[in-house]
DNA sequence: CGAGTCATTGATCTGTCTCAATATTAGTGG
DNA sequence: CCACTAATATTGAGACAGATCAATGACTCG
């Protein structure tokens, strides 16, 4: 056990609602906590693992804002996903036994680590966590095909429109404001995960702005109208934005 | 069991290499034909099931091809993937309990059906099994996260290559020429998959065709030149097109 | 407070879309 | 077997959403 991680229970953290527990008895929820073996800290731009990286568990978030990417070799980036609290990562590595992407923190984090033969093993024991696993990846390509329908059919304006709607929502089920947020990434990974320029974000926030739907100043972002925006955007054809 | 299904062992079917049973020993294979409840003919232009269907079971393609897609509710349609033999489908199901996407046969199709109660059970019984049920979804999403580098970054040669070296590649690995095909599907189902009109797919078509790089005649498609093809699209960056 | 990062905005360019006409193929029934 | 129809594919011309290039402004953090 190194300087940054350190012993922790599910049991008794405030996520177990949100995370890997949900469905799990008090009981087994002790159980649970063997899966997790440590907490590991990830300072703000550091990577939590690497594309190539060995494969070895799956991370719940803690706290903090990650962003998983892929680049390829003419040095290309795509942003695959922004995660946050109570959100697992790392399931792209599970195909190869290496990771295929790059997770980075986007402000001061903390993971707990999740042997993935620690998550098999006692998934073989208990239905209801084996269930969840599953789910989580399930929800993981059901996600991952809305956004295909974003990339591929949607203008500039349905795609930010969506982006924030899913963020409030998720930020308002963890006990945040369901108008109000700040950003914790720039335009041009915003950009990245929509499929278009960090300048073609700037102008539709701009453009979002001046028709009164929301307020945006730098990071921070109010929606002030929500059902125009969900005029621009109906969520109901997403059904799975965590 | 109704006429148009009827029971059926994987131990000796000629997928076992390809599908499910990976990793299994004969013996374990055995109580992989457990898992196959029947098998089921989809004829051309029908579903396996629809978006809203329950979710009760997972797909293994014995014969056929199919689309999954998606549309939402201003009729906007958006082809996830494109699946032959061996290969699985319906996780998108596992996360609601209800399918969100349809899964439509291009071309007269049989599939095995497995419940999925009866593969989380016998993944339960064996670790091979749940590891590789595991596998079959993380290379989903990985899949899926290659699309969105696709979707958001590549211009339309580079989508057309990349789709013809993926689909050769899987009809190779499933003893077809390595450079010769027919295709399943329409030009507007390839746009919709990679995020193009059916006008620019049949142009992309054509300058590729007057480049040299390919032979086409309607859904007829011949490699001339894979290396050319590769150049276009460089299939290191994606690692896991099955 | 100053350097570097990030965001905004304008002007122009371009790849793909849209609309439209024509060609090819597959399917049907006489 | 052929004519007819519907579905699919090709190709052209013009339009447009978003990209690119470029300049300025605003914030952050040591």
């Amino acid at each position: 056990m190194t300087d940054n991680t350190f012993k922790v229970a599910c049991s008794n953290c405030n996520l177990r609602e949100l995370c890997m527990p949900i469905g799990l008895e008090i009981a087994d929820m002790k159980k649970l906590d063997e899966v997790v073996a440590t907490r590991r800290q990830v300072k703000q731009g550091q990577r939590l693992f690497g594309n190539g990286d060995a494969f070895t568990s799956l991370y719940a978030i803690r706290t903090g804002f990650f962003k998983t990417c892929i680049s390829n070799e003419d040095g290309r980036e795509q942003v695959t996903g922004f995660q946050m609290a109570g959100e697992i990562i790392g399931l792209d590595g599970i195909v190869t036994d290496q990771h295929s992407c790059n997770a980075v923190a986007l402000e001061d984090a903390e993971v707990c680590v999740m042997p993935f033969s620690n998550v098999e093993e006692l998934s073989r024991e208990f239905p209801v966590l084996q269930r969840h696993v599953h789910k989580v990846m399930s929800r993981e390509i059901v996600r991952e095909n809305g956004m295909m329908m974003m990339l591929g059919n949607m203008r500039a304006e349905e795609r930010l429109a969506a982006f924030l709607l899913n963020l409030v929502q998720r930020l308002h089920a963890r006990g945040f404001s369901q108008s109000e947020m700040i950003l914790r990434m720039t335009r041009e990974e915003i950009g990245s995960y929509l499929g278009l320029k960090l300048e073609t974000i700037s102008r539709t926030f701009s453009k979002l702005s001046d028709d009164g739907i929301i307020e945006v100043k730098q990071r921070y972002v109010k929606i002030l109208a929500p059902d125009e925006l969900k005029k621009i955007f109906n969520p109901q054809s997403c059904q799975t934005c965590i």
